[in-house]
DNA sequence: TTAGGGTTAG
């Protein structure tokens, strides 16, 4: 009868049997509920193992080590380190089999002092001597960035297997020591292919892309069989490095050497597109794929996103949710950045009642990205609202913020946050003084601009990049102080760019400075070559100077070269329509209207001291 | 043991 019930138990698959089976055993054959909890486990039916499992007085430790691989596998972490404190509880064994997934739980879980205390344990129970033990620490101190731990185990253990290799590898790796990590490749006795490609791995992470792609070439040369997950890190080389060329190559290889497009590897195929540009490519990819995952989704999102199509990004993320993927933080996030950019109310509405619906709110990447775009569509009380009710701050929430109250005119608010970002320990990085900077620019601050320009380089050892330099230049011509700007440009540590040149040429055309004006345009037609925006602006200072000959010349030269300026139009959006307008255009509808509101504004401002430009043809 | 996605400025 027992030896029929076991047949019965390893035969059923429905859960309605499983429950008749379980009347069973509870009444009759109490000692056969391990054998019920296996196969539950087996199928898996997680939650009627444990419900069957915590009915058993004294579980043994093959069982319940089985309960927590189980829950480990699933990322069901809280859940395995429940069972595996009352192991211990219970004076239940440890062995070599409960401690590597508890380990793998205490990653996910990113506790390393709960993972310390597990490593404690097992020294105890004498179990750190255990290969499968030993290599589990060793992840788990590799990936958490613990390398000195990792080199410990390394060194104590006996015959190292390429998998600790592998490890010690990847420590190094994340501390960032290449030439270890390379050392520690070159000394292997026995490479398997993740050897070799946690080395790849190891380039790309610290940067340098190229001598990755030569160990992959390498790895080629000598037949060492690159695999899925080598392929996956090749294309998301190519996707940094936007090399469609070596992304294509690496494509003929998976279809040559009859590698299986799984998500992942498909997922960095279209990631390459994408990052190459290729966005029509990398929607055939998207479609062509029989499995997407939420990463899928996010790049993809992304993609677009990065690719000037907001349009596409909103309707992809519509499709996602009509498909039940469950937007995770990154999806939020880019589609939070398209709503920002596209200047919709309404838009941006929507989308901050379904964060708050799905209580992502406090997600702190989610609520950053959430403030930066009611700063942008101008809701800076709302923005301030989501910054203050913030559990956790990152330097991202801190610069979304102080660029947001720059932005918004509120240069004191900004100036009082980045003190309190001080106070608090966060710590600036070069886009806070971007963010500063224009706050000073912003209020005409000219003085404060300059000490806050050399503190950050003082205080917090930041090198001016180009956009702080065009900040200052920025800065002085808002103030009218041309000549100053024009000194600040030569004394510059790098080399002057288009943004710089752009706006000393729009500062010298309010101030009628036509030698700076000249220099600028001078200078832009070599950076530049194929626009032609300068040269137009150019003629309008020779005209309103009343330099007529070289306005003529100037114009003639741009007929001269066929130049067509596209027409800038302004939009906006009011009840889900969209209003465009153009200069000259008089089809409006309300078109009269239109124009006594601008002129009955322009005429408010300059009641107010406002020195308005009638040339800019209102 | 080794693999894929995101936000801030200009």
């Amino acid at each position: 009868m027992v030896r029929d019930l076991v047949r019965l138990i390893h035969s059923v698959k429905r859960p309605s049997h499983f429950k008749q089976i379980h009347a069973l055993v509870t009444t009759a054959f109490p000692s056969l509920a391990s054998f019920l909890v296996r196969r539950l486990l087996s199928v898996p039916l997680v939650d009627y193992a444990r419900e069957v499992f915590d009915r058993i007085p004294q579980p043994d430790e093959d069982l319940s080590n089985s309960l927590i691989s189980m829950y480990a596998r699933l990322s069901l972490h809280e859940e395995a380190m429940e069972v595996f404190r009352s192991m211990i509880r219970s004076d239940v064994c440890i062995d070599s089999y409960t401690v590597p997934p508890i380990i793998k739980s205490c990653l996910s879980l990113a506790d390393l002092g709960l993972g310390k205390q597990v490593h404690c344990l097992a020294i105890g129970r004498g179990l750190d001597t255990d290969a499968f033990v030993q290599t589990a620490l060793m992840n788990f101190y590799s990936r958490s960035g613990e390398l000195a731990f990792a080199k410990t185990i390394f060194e104590k253990m006996g015959t190292k297997d390429p998998i600790a290799y592998n490890c010690l590898i990847s420590a190094y790796s994340n501390s960032g020591d290449v030439l270890a990590a390379r050392k520690l490749f070159d000394e292997m006795p026995n490479r398997s292919t993740a050897s070799w490609n946690s080395l790849i791995s190891c380039y790309a992470c610290n940067g340098d892309y190229q001598e990755a792609l030569r160990i992959f070439e390498r790895m080629k040369d000598e037949k060492c069989n690159p695999n899925e997950i080598t392929l996956a890190s090749v294309f998301s080389i190519c996707a940094k490095l936007g090399d469609l060329n070596a992304g294509l190559s690496a494509e003929k290889f998976i279809d040559d050497n009859n590698l299986c497009r799984n998500t992942i590897l498909s997922t960095a195929i279209m990631e390459m597109y994408l990052k190459c540009g290729a966005v029509e490519e990398a929607r055939r990819q998207f479609d062509k794929m029989n499995k997407r995952d939420v990463v899928t989704w996010s790049a993809m999102i992304a993609g677009y996103a990065q690719n000037g199509k907001p349009e596409q990004a909103l309707e992809l993320f519509e499709s996602m949710k009509n498909e039940n993927i469950k937007p995770n933080d990154v999806a939020l996030v880019s589609i939070l950045s398209v709503c920002a950019d596209s200047g919709s109310v309404e838009a941006c509405e929507e989308i901050g009642c379904y964060i708050e619906s799905q209580g992502m709110a406090s997600n702190v990447f989610v609520a950053s990205a959430l403030l930066d775009m009611y700063s942008k569509c101008g809701n800076i009380s709302k923005s301030h609202q989501i910054f203050l009710n913030m559990p956790q701050k990152d330097t991202v929430t801190w610069n979304s913020m102080i660029a947001g109250l720059a932005t918004n005119g509120l240069s004191e608010d900004a100036f009082a946050v980045y003190k309190q970002m001080i106070k608090t320990g966060g710590r600036p990085n070069d886009i806070t003084f971007v963010g500063l900077l224009t706050a000073c620019s912003h209020a005409g601050l000219v003085e404060m601009g300059l000490e806050i320009f050399r503190h950050m380089k003082i205080d917090h050892e930041i090198v001016p990049q180009i956009e702080h330099y065009a900040c200052i230049v920025d800065l002085f011509c808002r103030a009218g102080r041309l000549k100053d700007a024009y000194d600040f440009i030569c004394g510059m540590e790098v080399e002057p760019n288009a943004v710089i040149w752009s706006s000393l040429l729009s500062a010298s055309r309010i101030h009628m400075n036509i030698e700076l004006a000249e220099l600028s345009v001078k200078k832009l037609a070599e950076q530049d070559p194929d626009s032609s925006w300068y040269y137009v602006l150019l003629s309008n200072i020779y005209s309103s100077t009343s330099h007529w000959q070289e306005a003529l010349n100037v114009q003639k030269m741009l007929k001269d070269k066929k130049v067509q300026k596209a027409a800038a139009y302004s939009w906006v959006e009011v009840d889900n329509k969209l209003h465009k307008f153009l200069v000259g255009d008089s089809s409006l509808p309300r078109n009269t209207e239109v124009h006594g509101t601008v002129n009955g504004l322009a005429m408010q401002s300059t009641w107010v001291g406002h020195d308005f430009d009638s040339s800019l043809g209102l």
